[in-house]
Parts: C-alpha cells; sequence; structure tokens
DNA sequence: AAGCCCGATACCGCGTTGGTATCGTTGCTG
DNA sequence: CAGCAACGATACCAACGCGGTATCGGGCTT
C-alpha cells in the first residue's frame, strides 16, 4: 500500500470514472486500471464495482476513500514540518486543475532563477477550491481564477481570459465564431457541488444556459468537463485553452463574463518570497502586454 | 514520498546504522543509502548526518522520524479497518524480529492449504514487544518466545530452543562446545531499553554475564546483536541459529534457561481462524517431535 | 441490431529497484 | 604513526515495475 496507489484510487473514485481519473492525474486509463486492481489484491477486497458508465466504490471502497484521503493530507501536513524543521526554503505553488499550470511552470522558472535555494512544488487542487489549498496552509501562493471569497486573501490579477466551449470539429455549432449560452441549452453542463465556495460557485453555475439547471448530467470538475468534451462530444465550458487536442475547438461565449486569472496568498503569510513570486508573475504579465503594444 | 522510504527512513533512524537497518529489513546496505539520499533530495532537506561510527538524525531527521512512525501506524490501522469493511478474512501473523519468521512461513503454507480463502499478511516485530502487536490489535496471532507478561494473553508452547552466543570462526572461544555467561564477561553486550515488557527484560537481561551491567555498547534489538556479531567479532546471544553467515559458528550456553518459541494470541480475540493456526503450529511440533522419535 | 462508450487485457520500452564489487574516509590500535 | 577495520558512498548490472499504445469484450443506447 503505497501513498502513488492511494492517489490513484482517490481520483478515481471522486471521478466515477478511469479515464477521466486518469487524465486529472496526467496518465493514461490502463496503468490506473492495473494499478487499482493491485490496490484490490494487496487488500484482499473488491474496492470497486464496476459497470459499463462508470465506477462506484464498495463498502471496502467507501472506507479506504475516508482512510486515503485523510492519510494523503497528514503526509503533506508532516512534509510541510519536516521541511520547516530542516530549515528548508520551499515556495509551495497552487494551481486550479490545470489552469494556469502552465503559466505556473513558466514563472517558476524565473523565480528559480532569481531564488536558486528555494525549492518549489506544485499542487494542483479541485474545481472546487478556487483557493487551492491557501486557507489551509497546503499552499504559499496560487495561480487560480476570480471570482470567489477572498476574505482574508490578496489578490492580483494577471489577465483575463475569455470564458468559451470547446467543441468537436463536427459539431454541428464548431463553425460559428461566437456562441451564446442559449445555443448550448439542452446539453449536458457542468456544475459544482454544493458546499464550494459561494461566490465562486454562483459564478460558474451562472453560466448554466438560460438560467435554467443542466439539461444533461452534472459534471463535477474541469478534468471532467474537458473529458466529456473528449469522449461525448458534449461541450464544456472552459476559459481559454492553450493545447486543445486534435479535432476540437474552443468558440468563445459572448454572454459570459471574462474569467481573471489571479495570483493570490494569504494575506496574513505575506512573506517575501510570496510577494517576489507575485511580483514575477505581475512583470511577467505587465512586460507581455508592453510588448504587445510595441509589436 | 512514498511509505517505502519511510519505512527504510525509520529502519536507518532506530539502529542508527546503515548495515544493520538493511539487515533488518532484509536488504543490503547501498540501496539503502540510496534510498535515503532519494528522501533527502525529494524534501530538500539532509535528515542524517553521517560519521563513520554510525548515522543520526539531523533536527529534521527527527521531525520526519516522528511524522513517518506515525503515518505507517496510520496506514496500518487503515489497511485493517478497509480490509474488515469488505469482509476479507486476513490472519496477520507477528513475528519476532526473525524468530520465528522462517517456521512461520512453514505453518502458513499448511494454514493456506488447509483455509485458501484467508489471506496471510506477516508482521515483523521489533525485539522490544514480544506480543509483537497483540495487545493493540495489529496482529491475529504471533510466533514469539516466553517469558513475557502474558495477562490476556493466551499462549502453548512449541518447542524449546536452547540459548547460546554467535561467535566468529576466528574467535578463540569458537572451538569450545559450550559456553558459559562468565566467559563473555568483557564483551559488548544486549541490553533491552526502559518500558519494555518487564518479564521479558529482566529475563534477557538476565543474560549479561555475572550480574555486571554490560561491558560494552548497549545493544537494542536482535538484528543489532546478530549484526554486531557479524561486524564487530563481538558477541551476541540468540536462540537456536538456524542459518548462519560462513565464518560464524553458535555455542550454546549452559547458564542460560533454555527460550521456548510459542504461539500466542489475545485471548478476547480468539476465533475459529486463530484457533485452527495454533492447532496447526502445535500439530506440527507434535508430528516432528513423533517424526524425530521414530527416527 | 448497430454503434458507442467504458473498463480490461496484451504487449512493450524504459526507469527504478535491489544486487555485488569496490572505493574513500575515519577512528582505533599496536 | 602506521596499519587496519568498519562505515557510508559510489559504480555498475540484472530484473522487475510502471506507464505507454493498441485492442478486446460487454453493456447501454438508439
Amino acid at each position: 500500500m503505497e501513498f502513488r496507489l492511494l492517489r490513484y484510487f482517490v481520483a478515481v473514485v471522486e471521478e466515477r470514472h478511469f479515464g477521466r481519473a486518469a487524465a486529472r492525474l496526467h496518465m493514461t486509463q490502463p496503468p490506473l486500471s492495473r494499478a487499482v486492481k493491485q490496490l484490490e489484491t494487496d487488500l484482499g477486497v473488491v474496492l470497486l464495482h464496476r459497470s459499463a458508465t462508470g465506477v462506484g466504490p464498495t463498502p471496502a471502497g467507501n472506507a479506504l476513500y475516508a482512510e486515503a484521503r485523510t492519510l494523503l493530507e497528514q503526509a503533506e501536513r508532516a512534509r510541510a514540518r519536516v521541511t520547516a524543521a530542516g530549515g528548508a526554503v520551499t515556495l509551495t505553488i497552487g494551481t486550479l486543475a490545470d489552469s494556469g499550470g502552465e503559466t505556473g511552470t513558466r514563472l517558476a522558472a524565473t523565480f528559480r532563477r532569481r531564488h536558486p535555494e528555494v525549492s518549489i512544488r506544485f499542487r494542483e487542487a479541485d474545481f472546487t477550491d478556487p483557493t487551492t489549498g491557501l486557507r489551509n496552509g497546503l499552499v504559499d501562493v496560487a495561480l487560480t481564477r476570480s471570482p470567489f471569497d477572498d476574505t482574508g486573501i490578496s489578490t492580483r490579477e494577471l489577465r483575463s481570459d475569455p470564458v468559451g466551449v470547446v467543441l468537436r470539429g463536427d459539431d454541428r455549432l464548431a463553425g460559428r465564431d461566437t456562441l451564446c449560452l442559449a445555443d448550448l441549452a439542452d446539453r449536458p453542463w457542468f456544475q459544482l457541488p454544493e458546499g464550494t465556495d459561494p461566490v465562486w460557485r454562483t459564478y460558474w453555475n451562472g453560466a448554466t444556459p438560460v438560467g435554467e439547471r443542466p439539461a444533461g448530467p452534472v459534471v463535477r470538475t474541469v478534468h471532467e468537463c474537458m473529458q466529456a468534451v473528449l469522449w461525448n462530444g458534449t461541450v464544456g465550458i472552459a476559459p481559454l485553452v492553450h493545447v486543445l487536442p486534435d479535432g476540437l475547438t474552443w468558440v468563445p461565449l459572448t454572454d459570459m463574463p471574462p474569467s481573471p486569472l489571479v495570483v493570490a496568498w494569504a494575506t496574513e503569510h505575506g512573506s517575501p518570497l510570496i510577494r517576489s513570486f507575485a511580483h514575477i508573475a505581475i512583470d511577467a504579465y505587465y512586460r507581455s502586454a508592453h510588448e504587445s503594444l510595441e509589436r
């Protein structure tokens, strides 16, 4: 029973779908199937019941899910305590699903040049937590999206991305330059579960077409949303997408407010290193805006 | 940060010696060195300060040691809860260092033939806990040695092993057929730390030659004791040793009471499976005694 | 009945793990 | 002080495990 397998299992349970879980873990589905089976044989217990529509946890699977969550979190805290005890200087950057993951690595590179002694770690958070762990100290600085409940959190806007939908190339709407929410009223849609940040939730659930509840199944994460696009031919809402698999197109939505990418940190924990990272981030976008002006 | 590395690190810290830790982990020293270094680079912290005489934890190492201990124990409990929730039938056999480990596998083989649906796990306990985890439920049935405080624990004696010392072949005492404790009065000796089962502790510390405190460094575990033999040319006390590396001999001690190998279980948890294992164990020794009579 | 989506399986290349052999360094000892 | 012995580190190697691609079998859907 290794942490790797626990991480995998948690992802599968949360996504209720091997393929989506694999996407979330940045891997493919077959090794994930094998890993879960390995965990099952190791424990001598069936953890998931598989069906053609997806997977669900057995009672033992539910038990392991709870245990694994606490174990993984405790491990993360343990790591933080140990590195602190060792006087190691670490900056943990939280990203939202993979929104900002690409920019995160880019900013981290320049940060590393400026502070070679600091080791950098990434933590990719669920789409249900826009703070990516700022509030409970799992993350020092976050690259996330507004708006969310920012009491006690300082944010600086880096850029503002238009929100659009991802469509298969053969979709009847794929040729359009722009779309509005009403065009998509009959499609499966994604909706955040209860208990998430209310500001955040109303913003994204406000994306539900024509004020109605989603017509299709409720989709919970951006990963899932992306995968819904990839495999169901249905739509997903997403900010500007950088790399898009073949056969997919991205079409902006005219009636969704743009989604700002921000750098955020817990105000009371604002250390020089965090300030430095924030400045690097802002400078990068200031300069890029500047350069784009010069061009 | 995987459980494997945490287990390794804990062993090294407890043994304060890479070689002994490797022996305890049933592996060799170089991969262990590498694994610890891997953990250090992963955390970005120096965990141990190395010297020619051994190793010791840094502050960060101490922090990680505490964290790792709790994480590993929680993982063990989590496993137990999950398998219980899944209705899996598991028998966990505790062994004492590797006393009875070899007999344990032998008995487990026949047990598995009789109960194919039961999955068997081993847990090798520190020499400081003669119950190998019976009291806190980590183990269902133990192969251990008497005497220890057996309130609430049922035991059945399997066989009684003479206690002797392991010597290098070139030791001046290696040729002797028997030895007594006085012959070894000036050697490093092993002694159990405070806090261990008092009955158990007085038994083994009673092995201290001529009633004196040990002349040499205090050695804490059987592994360490065995390794002291292997690498220091000093003596270790040990029950009958089955496989002995080349160049070593085992000489019985005349003035140590024999050490009984017993099968033990928590009386209140005595399930049919545990009884079955105990019977298999007793039968095996009854038959082997019987066969040896016939020969 | 056909098509599709999902998880399972087969197979493969590569990285990691654990092994053996050996080295450099450091205390100890005669 | 020189020799030695013990410790951890390093070099190198074989084998296994992990993640990848390609494909299959089996339920739902239409």
